[in-house]
DNA sequence: TGAATAGTGTCTATAAGACATTATGGT
DNA sequence: ACCATAATGTCTTATAGACACTATTCA
């Protein structure tokens, strides 16, 4: 016997009478921190594109959109990832979700940040209708900076530590303060600080570093992208000790892409379950 | 002067132009885990309350609701988190948004998932209206159940690890598969799995655990907190070398409501920064 | 051939893990 | 007085960190 509701409604009947039309809805869409290495391993960089409509007209602004009405937040952060970049197949993950009511001044959006990593990025962004560029990252403990050399546009913020209160404990925060004349569109500052800080804390005990990386790499490329991560330097019989489990010789030796000389080439290993 | 876009519009005037209806909309709904321990101190508790309307009627599920359009997820979290036990200034934590199109069959929702730690929980859920009740966690590497001994309900997950591959990287998941003729509805099974592996990685490098006891505690107490979380014993000895730099003596003593002797109560102290 | 970088060996400090022992309070 | 449990001491093992040294290769 089929359960009825207050009303006697079966579930069939009540989902016929149902109106979602009942509440406002506010817009969802999801953004895409794109990050990879470039071949100068000099710094993170991340993919953004200059806004061509209101608002936030020509202003930096990191790669998204509305998530289709069947899709999920995955997905469309796949859809958008491929068409800005031309890549399938890449390390997605969820980041955070930004609620603030008034991060879009058209109307209530609700963002969804996803992070993407990315092997060695190409010397250009591909999608130019929009103009899309790299930019290099640099993230210290009292500044963040976004720039690029080429186009010769820099933002830059301050970071100031403060306290937050969530039921009896306290923890420090970051909070970004603009000071430069350009600066990134809606709140995309603190998604892009809430991703910076996720990946320096997952990189320890992940192996997402390795999508960062092309298929066959050395070990002191692979400790560069670790030091660019981490924002410091790390030792590097420290660092081979810590990485051997997870690596495989190929047999071969090739080029660093930061290096000088030839090095033993390595691939990743599945580790065992 | 200011900046027009390409139909010549200021900001202005696009932003009165803009039509938000334009593109069908996801309903935004927040969904609370709001785990406990009670004065037995024998299992990690949860909140459910007792769906009295289609979809999942009569099933168990996670308190929450539709987010208000003027209103941030975190509000929305404190506010239904009020509605449902009349507590103030509880930790709560964004844990993760779930997008699955068919996860609701009345209409596409998205469901942001909070966490909510409370000192110990009351011997009844408050709010009645809807029945609500405390269960009981236990979450193993091989099932998951969710069980309350006075009303005689039990739900059982059995959970298999899967791989999944992101980019280059494997990762192994637990996956759950219901057992019992209860289950929760919707898919927050997967919701609560996701808070609880959250509580296990965060218990290690934060002090969210000191949410769960009351201001003043005994050792004893605190790390039976800790066990359960982990899910395994953790030795007295080395509990405490960690934990002494976390918290001061209050100089009282007094039981534990775990133990049966007298022992010294102490308070949490904020870390230094 | 020599400077720069690839790669290894070893020592120390600190933290995690595991028991063993002593102290104390309640019945 | 005894037993359970509170509290502490100490030993082992693993890991993080630091630096010194050897080997190789490219200019």
């Amino acid at each position: 016997m089929e359960k009825r509701n207050s009303r006697g409604q079966t579930e069939e009947e009540f989902l016929r009478a149902y109106d979602p039309t009942k509440y406002e809805k506010p817009s969802v869409s999801v953004d895409l921190l794109v990050m990879g290495i470039d071949k100068s391993y000099d710094s993170l960089k991340i993919l953004l594109i200059k806004r061509r409509e209101h608002p936030f007209i020509d202003c930096w602004a990191l790669p998204g959109g509305f998530i289709g009405i069947d899709e999920s937040g995955y997905r469309a952060a796949g859809r958008e990832l491929e068409e800005e970049t031309g890549l399938k197949g890449i390390y997605l993950e969820q980041i955070y979700t930004f609620t603030q009511p008034k991060r879009d001044p058209r109307m209530r959006v609700i963002d969804i940040a996803y992070l993407a990593l990315i092997p060695v990025v190409p010397a250009r962004a591909g999608d130019d209708a929009k103009d899309a560029r790299w930019f290099n990252v640099s993230f210290g403990s009292d500044a963040l900076r976004v720039y690029n050399g080429e186009i010769g546009v820099s933002m830059e913020y301050a970071l100031s530590r403060k306290i937050f209160h969530n039921g009896v404990v306290k923890y420090t925060n970051y909070v970004p303060a603009c000071r430069t004349e350009e600066r990134l569109a809606f709140d995309h500052v603190e998604v892009l600080l809430e991703g910076l800080m996720n990946l320096r804390r997952k990189v320890e005990y992940t192996d997402m570093a390795f999508n960062l990386v092309p298929e066959t790499f050395t070990l002191p490329d692979l400790q560069r992208v670790y030091e660019l991560i981490l924002g410091k330097e790390v030792y590097k019989a420290n660092f081979r000790d810590k990485i051997y489990e997870k690596v495989e010789e190929t047999g071969e030796k090739g080029k660093s892409i930061t290096g000088k000389k030839m090095s033993q080439l390595y691939r990743y290993k599945f580790p065992e379950p």
